[in-house]
DNA sequence: CAGCATCCAACACGATACTG
DNA sequence: CAGTATCGTGTTGGATGCTG
């Protein structure tokens, strides 16, 4: 790693957009993130729809993608007191505002790929 | 994994949606990208102007992340046939048509972080 | 039903040294 | 100036089996 040097003013606003988009990145970033909050977009889903609606993803990364999301505060995860259990994933105000910047996302990549 | 049952029809435009979303974080998704991206808006700029304006990344990250850029078409690299030898790196139009998506990303991110 | 625990492989990324 | 080469590490994610 190269010094840094104190006269390098690598100005304000260019480490916001880094900053921001490292933000982003890393919330939507993970590998079965986009898919998860695809299918919620269209309303609440219990566990085993969402894991039948994404057949490649284990269980395990499923789970594990859905704690980061519900971390970063873009999906909420509601328990029925009930016997079997019920879990349904739901997006939370923020990650609804995300929906449409992933419509851009997936809009660029069906252009481009 | 589970094994994928013929009559769940997980429909076309779901994958879609997963397949472009992939392939733009494919394509932006890389440690360094975002940053390279955005120096590279306004203009051309030098490896070693790039460089010192992304003081964190090593020149072997630096490297990795130009050459794959380029190779998914969003940079053009410019050799100049001079002693000492100079390098350019440009953004493509493909490039360019990500600026904005860059850009919700970030202000997405400033604003929820 | 909705997970968790364990083990393991692949890869992304960093540090450091060297070069056409 | 603009890179390569080599080595080492931490994280990501997959396979499999078990559980409140």
């Amino acid at each position: 790693m190269r010094k840094e040097n104190s006269t390098n003013t690598l100005n304000k606003r260019q480490m916001e957009m880094d900053c921001g988009m490292s933000y982003t990145l890393a919330a939507i970033g993970g590998r079965w993130k986009p898919a998860i909050l695809w299918r919620l977009t269209h309303g609440k889903l219990r566990y085993s729809v969402l894991r039948d609606a994404i057949p490649q993803v284990t269980e395990r990364m499923l789970v594990l993608q859905l704690r980061e999301l519900e971390k970063d505060g873009l999906i909420k995860r509601i328990v029925y007191a009930e016997v079997p259990p019920r879990v349904e994933y739901e997006l939370t105000a923020k990650g609804k505002s995300l929906t449409p910047i992933l419509q851009n996302l997936s809009d660029w990549g069906e252009k481009n790929r």
